[in-house]
DNA sequence: TATAAATAACGACACTTGTCATCAAGGAGA
DNA sequence: TCTCCTTGATGACAAGTGTCGTTATTTATA
């Protein structure tokens, strides 16, 4: 099952997954905890649960029972699935621009000139 | 009401506005037209007309009569929209970096020489 | 061992999204 | 005037989303 046909990330789905990727692997009460601190919501126990299941189905997360517990961990690096929606926007809003992307972006957004100076450098090593 | 304000837009509205955007005033038969001639879809007048009709709601449309019909125009610059978009992403699935976002295209997509120069200009200007 | 705390499993529900079919009213011809 | 096409208005509906509450089963712990 190749990544690109994996469904699309919810938001909500998003940040669930974004635990698991900053902590490899998770219990759901882990992951309520980060989801609950990082993003500063309330949600409850059985809501992770349920997003959890969902993000299983939909293959982005597998378990393994451990002991008595169950640890959940993704099936897709984050830089992937990150890769993914970025181009996903870049061709839908952005017609495949990604100067028009980049463009956007700084419209509304101050970029430090420690990041433009990555950005160069990252344009360099790209242009090899 | 600010821009930021207006709900987000779904892919399905995205293309409806995108007919609008390119075209300035249209009437409902129009948008149906270029959202399947654009998209190579196959929708219905009716499908158009309720997603015109949320589009409205939610403040992205307006329409006036003019004769015997309703011409519907935007109230949101694309510009405005899709750099809101970028943000959106930047700021959930790339902690705000621009860096992180452009690397995320390059991994995936191939960027013409041309892009990359176009880049590099954008970058300039927006040092200054 | 009796109880309280932690888990996993469901069932629920209100809302949103994407798509239609159908109906009623207004014009445009025959 | 009668009929047909265009246009606007609704009602519908199956999926998908975001959030819970409740229950049954374990697992510590007093």
């Amino acid at each position: 099952m190749k990544k690109g046909q994996l469904p699309k990330l919810t938001p909500a789905e998003f940040e669930i997954m974004d635990a698991v990727w900053k902590s490899g692997k998770l219990t759901v009460t882990e992951i309520l905890r980060q989801v609950n601190a990082a993003n500063n919501r309330d949600l409850k126990r059985s809501t992770i649960q349920v997003q959890v299941g969902r993000l299983e189905e939909k293959g982005w997360l597998t378990h393994r029972r451990e002991g008595n517990k169950f640890i959940f961990q993704s099936t897709v690096p984050r830089s992937e699935a990150s890769a993914a929606i970025a181009l996903d926007i870049g061709e839908r809003v952005f017609g495949g621009s990604c100067v028009e992307l980049v463009k956007a972006f700084f419209r509304r957004s101050a970029v430090s000139p420690e990041e433009i100076k990555q950005l160069r450098e990252l344009i360099d090593k790209y242009e090899e």
